[in-house]
DNA sequence: TTCATAAACTAGCGGTGTAAGTTTTCATCC
DNA sequence: GGATGAAAACTTACACCGCTAGTTTATGAA
């Protein structure tokens, strides 16, 4: 089958039915045949758009990074749009959880994953933070949520009563963790991220704040 | 090649094998030949003693975990017991980064990752905590643990610097990050635990704390 | 001594990413 | 309007992958 009058392939097409693949299946099971039957074509011609399959899943990453909404640092106060950002980050990636293992090892060179953390950095710095801190903080939140996106807590425990019974005696109710695994992961995610929050507000005020109040103008 | 007169491999060779080879390699090019290369043996000798290739990486992720220590949570107060498992729980992957993409995904049916887990759940609950909250704190920090360990923030940027002059202003020192990066991420890992543990006690004095010291005697 | 088991082997299946070269269509320029 | 070169599909093929099946032989127990 030569060049068709319509082509049949496009980056975005790609990248929509990778995407709902990686979503529908997980990502073991991804492959580039079975990306390009879902599309109707053979393997070799997703080559013509894309160079390599990691270039497949860069797009599909960042794809889904693009969703995070970092305007808080524009027009909140640093606590709240770092809390806004965390749980605009959190439902991006447990929307498409699949991809996560692959989007979390770092942005390597994704545009949306570097505009986002460009945004955090710029604005902690704009609200005081000493740059150094910026960069830790900016870390510190991008650990949780991709670690709570990564390794779903409730979903990794096993459903399998008698596994737990014998030998771990208080984990005897952690097979039924999986039936309440959303609510689980969100009030461990709610407790942590008000934990941290609440310990950066009081290092704020410890370290930050008190220089601008002893010195209030200027 | 029949039956060697002394066994040429044991689950414990073949683990610690695989572990080194992780350790030198990745995971992506991790392969059942070339581990078995590794070891003077083909591919398939390994399934005399592993029924699949994931037993094996199951096997060396509960190594891996097998070095956390949780023994504060018998010895300390439970935010004593906390610091010292993530800091304990922090080290342990991060000796062996290359397999914490496959560990974080949750403890499955590896019995050191089970052990650790009911040793954290177990010795909040001792300290008062009610049990769905000692779910979600055991919860947030596998997370923090698990995302320090997992996307190395310093190391996810790549080493480049006019990717970043262009686009991202606040980004242009990021190339650097990867100069400091055991010190950038130990910072943050530090910064966020501190907060984390800073934001708990608040909660356990308004919550917990409260009901012991409003009744000291009962 | 017999014999099941253990632990290596070889051969092979269906799948993987991707390189190479082919064919046909489309868009453009003389 | 015909020639030309790029684009976008194709087929073929390579080296590797996890794993199954069946084979061979040394071991250890009956």
């Amino acid at each position: 089958m030569p060049r068709p009058r319509q082509p049949r392939l496009t980056r975005q097409l790609i990248v929509e039915t990778a995407t709902a693949l990686i979503d529908a299946e997980g990502l073991p099971v991804f492959s580039t045949r079975r990306l390009a039957a879902e599309l109707g074509v053979r393997g070799p011609s997703l080559y013509n758009h894309f160079a390599t399959k990691d270039e497949i899943l860069d797009a599909v990453a960042d794809t889904v990074t693009g969703a995070v909404d970092t305007s808080g640092f524009a027009s909140r106060d640093w606590a709240g749009a770092l809390r806004d950002w965390a749980w605009s980050y959190r439902r991006a990636l447990t929307a498409h959880p699949n991809i996560v293992p692959y989007l979390a090892q770092g942005p390597g060179r994704r545009p949306a994953a570097l505009a986002m953390a460009d945004a955090v950095y710029g604005g902690l710095v704009r609200a005081g933070w000493p740059p150094a801190r910026a960069t830790h903080i900016g870390a510190a939140l991008r650990y949780f949520v991709a670690g709570s996106a990564l390794g779903s807590f409730a979903r990794g425990f096993v459903e399998d009563p008698e596994l737990y019974a014998a030998h771990y005696p208080h984990l005897r109710q952690a097979h039924r963790l999986a039936e309440h695994q959303q609510s689980v992961d969100e009030g461990a995610f709610a407790l942590g991220l008000d934990a941290l929050l609440h310990g950066l507000a009081a290092e704020y005020a410890r370290t930050v704040g008190t220089v601008e109040s002893a010195r209030p103008s200027g």
